[in-house]
DNA sequence: CTTTTATGATGATTTTAATCAACATATAAC
DNA sequence: GTTATATGTTGATTAAAATCATCATAAAAG
């Protein structure tokens, strides 16, 4: 990351925990199935140290490590779920039977939230 | 990344897949919501340019990012149930009554995969 | 159609992720 | 207990992520 990385330092708390718990949830799912940290590096061609750092948490990692580690553990699938547009009940009420391309106009000054 | 960084450019295909999908529901979600990939980016401390790659699905963008850009669309519980250990049956199948806090020994030259 | 805004694309800059080496520590196997 | 291996830690190096500026394109609103 480049100038004034905000996006890796200041992060809501419950961004953080969910990253912390899904770094959890890989380390836990790789111990049940007796895998080294080293075996599921070798798996997705990368190093001890970022898969480490994936089981830690670490919110700068890249989605390339977590999901690749998921992979490497047969769990992939789970994040499909993720954001599923079917199951996304609120975004289905708010959206007005059209499928904008992009959103909404803003009028000036409309600098909300 | 540093040396040779193999884990974003070298990853299996399911593995891309998902990270785009992933993307691609995003920004279902933000559209659904009326949201400008700058309202997103501004709720979470981001530049435009990286919620833009997150719903590109570019596999290098940090986890922070992913998650922040779920959590602004208020999908962030989505990402708890992933790879959580009460729903891991092959992981649950696979302990042996204990919880070992490291991977078991592997005998010299027993270089599995 | 015109106007306005959202988004895409490119290139430059800066911070940081991913890597490696070396050593320390902890844990499993015996 | 001892031994061997898995993991943690620190610091240095290098490539890439995140950022910004600018311009181009596309789509919404009127």
């Amino acid at each position: 990351m480049p100038n004034k990385s905000r996006i890796t330092r200041t992060q809501p708390a419950a961004v953080e925990e969910a990253i912390r718990r899904l770094g959890r949830n890989i380390r836990t799912a790789r111990l049940r199935r007796r895998l080294r940290i080293e075996d599921v590096a070798n798996r997705i061609g990368a190093s001890r140290f970022t898969v480490a750092d994936v089981e830690k948490g670490k919110p700068g990692a890249s989605m390339a490590a977590y999901a690749g580690a998921l992979w490497a553990l047969g769990l992939l699938e789970g994040m499909s779920e993720v954001a599923d547009p079917d199951g996304d009940e609120e975004g289905k009420t708010l959206e007005s039977a059209r499928s904008p391309k992009s959103a909404p106009r803003r009028r000036r000054l409309d600098n909300d939230f």
